[in-house]
DNA sequence: ACTTGATTAAAACGTGCGTTTGAAACGGTG
DNA sequence: CACCGTTTCAAACGCACGTTTTAATCAAGT
């Protein structure tokens, strides 16, 4: 309720240092950092450089501030990482080396630490209102690009429902990184965690084993499995 | 750091009625539910039939009945669903279907909601200090156990990090479904989901996917791929 | 220069939280 | 019964939160 006078105002999205972004930008780094109940409105402003009531003046509360940073942090992800496109005739084998490497790399970042999938991780884990955007904007179709590339490998016979839950099954063994990913290094030796951890071998072990399972490349205890066919560009992207 | 008077008496965790253990069931079911910040100890004790003022007088404070609550569910979780243990001479991979299956019915629990998994899925998630004590108790017995199965099945042909890459890629098909259920929910027509991801189902699917990526069954588009080894007992368990 | 509307700033309000308090009820033991 | 340690209870405290209010500041437009 409250006033809440104007908004976006000339069509785009606002760039540069306006208190706007500004909020929106602080808001999401405390919500990834803190969750909805513990980030603080307060610290988000002094964060953000503004007064207290700025917040409150733009975004009515902290309620309709979180689903707009959660929006925010989404455009901002999807225009970091665009999706892969291929060259007519690219092997799929390469297509899913590249798709998944993409989806690691982007999910775990280890370029720049990603406050924003934190953020859309806390939706993923617990949805409010924003999910359902987030999966059909974002979410839905990557998931149908891998499907389709999992199609091409099938060559036909595995059926829709088949093709989904592989789908699940790729995405799931790169979730767990992510999602567990403390964990994970809790379980696993350190000097281990160095040396083949890194986003390249976690692509190529992903791979090798999703490939494997589909009977595209010999199974795993073959020496040390790699794609074995000419890949893509080194990280993926077109 | 309040008084702090008494607190586990004789030995055992005790039973019943008594407050210290209904405090700590309703508190775990209000975390797991709304999160530590969002979470009240009034409602907690309210929950619990119990004065506002016990959880201190039991706990200390709202940190430290948090963090038994953690522990009581771990406990709780153990006490019911105990690891399999199987006959020598068993193939290894009924009893990767059997752990897979194990594993997936203590996450999702179709039986009963439970609340305690939800609650450790938190600290997975987001560590806090009572994480550490949650990975040596609970997790990693677990993933040594699989971990020994993946040998027995490779038959020496995988270094032990290799074992371990491949563990976690079998938690990670496994994990998903519960991590990101409500996301999986939007993915998938419901009536699919209905249909094809039941416990036994998921499980099916996860071992014969892994399975296939050893080598040790045919690749998925394989008829309907079954595990196509004699399987245990219908839901798993010794 | 004056007005007008949009934005910023500072301070206060009311609420709900975790926690504390102090005394009442309880249950054995002389 | 009187005593005493333990447990329960109702009420309150102090604080930090989200939000509101009120006034100051600024940038055109005329």
């Amino acid at each position: 309720m409250a006033t809440a006078p104007a908004k976006p105002e000339s069509g785009e999205p606002t760039g540069g240092d306006d208190p706007w972004v500004r909020i929106l930008s602080a808001a999401g780094q405390e919500f990834a950092e803190k969750g909805y109940e513990a980030a603080t409105v307060r610290d988000i402003c002094t964060s953000a450089g503004v007064n207290g009531a700025a917040v409150n003046y733009y975004f009515g509360d902290k309620q309709r501030l979180y689903i707009e940073s959660v929006k925010h942090a989404h455009r901002e992800r999807v225009r970091q990482v665009p999706q892969p496109d291929w060259l007519p005739g690219t092997p799929p084998e390469t297509k899913l080396r590249d798709f998944i490497g993409n989806m690691i790399e982007r999910m775990l970042g280890f370029d720049q630490p990603p406050w924003q999938v934190r953020l859309m991780l806390r939706e993923i884990l617990h949805p409010t209102d924003a999910c359902r955007e987030l999966v059909e904007d974002y979410i839905r179709p990557h998931f149908t690009m891998l499907v389709s590339i999992l199609d091409e490998l099938a060559a036909g016979r595995l059926s829709e429902a088949e093709l989904r839950r592989v789908g699940l099954s790729v995405v799931g063994q790169c979730f767990l990184y992510r999602a567990a990913g403390d964990v994970v290094g809790m379980l696993i030796p350190e000097d281990e965690i160095e040396r083949l951890h890194t986003p390249e071998q976690l692509a190529d072990h992903v791979t090798a084993f999703s490939l494997a399972a589909l009977g595209r490349a010999a199974p795993l205890p073959g020496h040390q499995a790699r794609v074995s066919i000419h890949r893509g560009s080194p990280t993926g992207q077109a």
